[in-house]
DNA sequence: ATCAAATTGACAGTTGACTATCAACTGACA
DNA sequence: TGTCAGTTGATAGTCAACTGTCAATTTGAT
């Protein structure tokens, strides 16, 4: 996936220690903040590098050395949270089926960390664009797959791959469905409370 | 959605009765059908709506006549499709489960009617472009939500939309897994049969 | 065959994403 | 304080999507 690849371009991360890295990482999260208010207010399309560079208060070059494309700004690396995830995934105890084990892990890796405000920013930019759904739909995929893949570890068995995606797309897909209404309700809702509601509705669902 | 919606342009759609009209949809497919043979081989972006023109044999000026964006050409009406398993879905008696009613609409409106390889071909182009993934994501939105509301009218309850919700998107999960399998052994395998297979893994997933 | 309307291609122009270059500035360090 | 590498803004230019216009061609009706 070509274009979803995130490119760090000419800023290095990590060492962030002396004065010169402490202000590149500040125009970095200036440059993001500018363009996530921009899209969620005007929509992806209907926005310039030019009026994100000077809301941000850089010129268009600098846009341009801090960030390879317009698209980059939202390639964020969720990686390490990703990370996490699959790593309570894989720790939970083995008598527990395999979704319970991915409602354990995501109330205790995610649901604690979600920042409402970005996250009901970021949902309404997304809302506004196909290209940022193409982006966040993709970013989903590759948690189904890293999740399955955990699944497959926990159990120990290769042949339950097919198995463990559907559990982690049928996990996900709860988990998206309590994101939309916790958002919807702009945050009011306890978001841990919907994804339990939403995994106890799977449950009575499949059963009858 | 603004960039989801199907602007038909100058083009008026119906009475095709005459020559003109013909031909005019002759142009219009010959468009469609070139454009997405070159987003399946070379990706979205990469094509420019001047090659598009070329090997429709049409000039760029005809091409903005036929479509008002490069991003109109995909957004097919699946329209009267949708319809039809709303209908199947509504029509499904009572006494069956929800999600076994989505299951027999699924087989009996839409995996008979199936073009192998135009789903091949679009499958290939989606996967090759987050604009894209995000044109088929709104499109399998649209599909939960029309799922969801015949699922509410079967049953007569209007309090149970939130619960519908997550059974068209489970459904559609189920289906959309199915749909990856089925492309990736090339059209080869059953079709159906993996829908079928999809289902009941979940049921097993939920039980035990 | 002929006329009016619809359709088309050629061409010129606008806009915005993105690249390349260079001179001016700023912080780190001796 | 002066030097130097790293950072920046201004400028000019490319490329492709998209718009507008006009003359040439094609089609339907007479």
């Amino acid at each position: 996936m070509m274009s979803l690849q995130v490119t760090f371009h000419q800023v290095a991360p990590g060492s962030y220690s002396d004065m010169r890295s402490r202000k590149k990482a500040r125009t970095r999260l200036a440059i993001q903040d500018a363009a996530l208010d921009l899209f969620a207010d005007q929509g992806y399309d209907e926005t310039t590098v030019e009026q994100i560079a000077l809301r941000a208060d850089v010129s268009a070059s600098t846009f341009f050395r801090y960030f390879g494309s317009k698209a980059d700004i939202i390639l964020n690396d969720y990686d390490s949270q990703l990370g996490q995830l699959c790593a309570a995934v894989r720790d939970q105890p083995l008598e527990i089926r395999d979704l319970e084990a991915v409602r354990r892990a995501l109330q205790a890796t995610w649901v604690p960390y979600v920042d409402p405000v970005r996250t009901i920013r970021t949902e309404r930019a997304v809302a506004r664009s196909a290209f940022l759904c193409g982006v966040a739909y993709n970013i989903g995929r590759g948690w189904m797959d890293a999740v399955a893949a955990a699944l497959v570890e926990r159990r120990g068995d290769p042949d339950a791959l097919e198995e463990c995606l559907l559990i982690a797309r049928t996990a996900l897909g709860v988990f998206g469905g309590a994101t939309e209404q916790w958002v919807s309700s702009e945050a009011k809702e306890d978001f841990g409370a919907l994804i339990d509601q939403g995994f106890e509705m799977l449950q009575r669902m499949c059963r009858g």
